[in-house]
DNA sequence: TGGCTTAATGCAATATCTTTGCGTTAAGAG
DNA sequence: CTCTTAACGCAAAGATATTGCATTAAGCCA
């Protein structure tokens, strides 16, 4: 009873299936702000009220399509030292978090209020961190402190993207990175 | 002709006014995602057409109220040194973000996508950041990019802010700017 | 000051979106 | 296979958003 509500195969979870799918090819095509309700409804042959009894309303049915589409499918990218790990998983982070699109995800997890939508997806960050980290450990090689690097690298990347202040080149991030490991194997 | 529609004394200066101070009341009351067009417009005695045509949305109107609202009225408190000028400022910037109008404040400016309420907003602090920064040089104390401590210090706290995902201690800000300013003497 | 031009507002009708009650469907358990 | 109940669809009711048109008043110029 106290399992999960969605499951494979039943009609609740093709439902979410086809909403989610909705969402993410009218995002395609439109700007966030034109979406509606009763659009995303009649292209997913759904009804409306049930999207409303579900999510509540379109920023927490926006956020949580976010958050899937964040959630990461594999892990990163194994380069062979700590370094190369860590820049290349930044460069792509960076991309993908300042893209139009991903912007939209950033803003839409970020006005959701329900179900801790900005925790879970930063969560994920965290993972992907902790990742690298163990990989350096196993190699050997002198590990990092993720909340340090979240801090360094991460925090800044986030901003500049949310606030637009500053153009997010692949060389900003690069410099971010290394000096957050300077700074690691100057203490 | 091309002067600035908004005008001091004028019905139109008024209605803004009375507007913002309504929205302003309701958000000391009730909760962001209660307060609606109608509310705010029988409130404040304006007709909602009048709010829908100046502001297109709730969403840009709420933008536009916290952008008023985090607009500084003093430059930061000169303590005699650019140190403690720093932390204090940042301290107090960390408090006010932090509490609950604060996060509800950032989530109207980046959920805004006209006007450019973030870059606004973000402005604010660059500026009082590069008052600081200025009295530092003419005290002829050493001086400190302004990019850099916004990299290094206000976006760690924003991040942990809008993510929930660390406490916002004093310490943890102290640390944040200690950090910072051995960094700069470092080099 | 007085008249002219035009942006901004108010009102009311309309369109669109959101909520809710109730009957129906189907998932999960025994 | 049947029972129980969560989730859904439909349609009506309620609330919000948009728009056309008349009115008001701000700014300008004589």
């Amino acid at each position: 009873m106290a399992r999960e509500m969605v499951r494979q195969g039943g009609r609740s979870a093709r439902i979410q299936s086809e909403v989610h799918r909705t969402v993410q090819d009218l995002l395609k095509t439109m700007d966030r702000g034109e979406i509606t309700v009763p659009m995303i409804a009649e292209k997913s042959g759904v009804t409306p009220s049930t999207i409303y009894r579900r999510w509540g309303d379109l920023s927490e049915l926006l956020a949580d399509v976010a958050v899937a589409r964040m959630r990461p499918v594999a892990d990163p990218e194994d380069t062979g030292a700590m370094e190369s790990d860590l820049e290349a998983f930044i460069l792509q982070y960076a991309e993908e978090m300042s893209s139009k699109v991903g912007r939209s995800m950033l803003a839409d997890v970020l006005s959701s209020m329900e179900g801790d939508a900005a925790g879970r997806c930063c969560q994920f960050t965290y993972d992907h961190l902790e990742t690298l980290r163990g990989r350096a450990l196993t190699r050997g090689e002198s590990a990092f402190d993720v909340g340090e690097a979240i801090d360094a690298i991460v925090a800044p990347i986030i901003y500049h993207i949310l606030f637009g202040d500053r153009e997010l080149t692949p060389d900003y991030c690069r410099s971010l990175v290394s000096r957050f490991l300077e700074k690691c194997a100057g203490v």
